[in-house]
DNA sequence: TTGTAAAACTAATCCTATTAGTTTATAGTT
DNA sequence: AACTATAAACTAATAGGATTAGTTTTACAA
């Protein structure tokens, strides 16, 4: 295998920290290539076009994203901590939680929706209903985060407040 | 005013018919001027770039979404009903929920928060927490249409009843 | 009827992604 | 040590985007 200094990996790399310092808008060919000092076409022989390359973004960034929950206190209130810990992560690194959403692999994802039903042990609820109640958890953060990017809250009332209160609505009406 | 057909209403027209039929990233300036039978150019003599162009839309679309919501039929859970509609907005034209989300006018995204404002009206809160409790729900909502658009529930349950469970979980919450 | 200005145009520039075809360097084999 | 096959880079090209400059056309107003 002759000149394999380059590998998928640092690909990867280079492409999610364009995306962590300008943007997920960078990551282009174009910008991946100029970053390794190399022609656009040469990423051909590692990745078969753009989207596999952001497929495999996907993969790392849903992975730290799931250290960043994992390495969360777990108080008295873990389904807040894991909000803040989530909201935060999307809001601070915009282009890494964007790189994260086209999907990532299975395993990844089933560990991070393990980390939201270890937070729901106190309820008591089927299968089926936890379920349920993981979706709409990651809805409702999911969902904060990106109408913020949007600038869907355009009112002068504290963010992280209404997050707060958000959590604690959904979580007493698990209790009741 | 010569050669005034072409009308900055018919661009919009034209442009979210696109994003409807042929989804979002198919709002190009190229596409538009191929509807129109004209060419990309001539656009620049209405807008100023494509960017203005969907600012436009977003407004157009926002409209639809809040007529969507408004014609929905208030029973005796109006926030189900509310969340059920703007859902199936959402996901059965995502080309034009997707063009609503760059913003809008602030009359229209007041309209469409006071209709979530008018199913609270049954729960006690100031006025602060009537604002964090819609930011919570647009949140719910806009994060189960998003993470679906994606992929993000892969499990094999019932999308309409989580979506069930989760505004009856938060209403519960309201409640208690 | 003529002049002006709006609205179309053509042509060009500068981005993308991607493919074809070519060169080069290296790893493994003789 | 020389040879060869191949991986990995390259150049050059195509096709599609946004946008700008400059030109022509046309409708309306004077």
């Amino acid at each position: 295998m002759p000149r394999m200094q380059l590998t998928k990996t640092m690909i990867i790399e280079t492409a999610l920290s364009l995306a962590e310092q300008q943007g997920y808008e960078a990551v282009t060919m174009a910008n991946i290539a100029r970053s390794l000092s190399i022609k656009p076409p040469s990423l051909y022989n590692h990745f078969k076009n753009l989207e596999e390359i952001k497929h495999a973004m996907a993969e790392a960034a849903q992975i730290q994203l799931y250290e960043a929950l994992r390495d969360t206190e777990q108080g008295a209130q873990p389904l807040l901590s894991l909000a803040k810990a989530y909201v935060h992560f999307g809001s601070s690194h915009p282009g890494l939680y964007a790189s994260s959403l086209p999907g990532g692999s299975w395993e990844v994802s089933e560990a991070l929706v393990q980390l939201i039903a270890d937070g729901l042990t106190s309820f008591p609820l089927d299968e089926t209903d936890k379920i349920h109640a993981i979706r709409g958890f990651r809805s409702m953060l999911h969902g904060f985060i990106d109408l913020n990017k949007h600038a869907g809250f355009k009112l002068d009332v504290d963010l992280e407040k209404s997050l707060e209160q958000m959590v604690g609505i959904y979580v007493r009406g698990l209790q009741s």
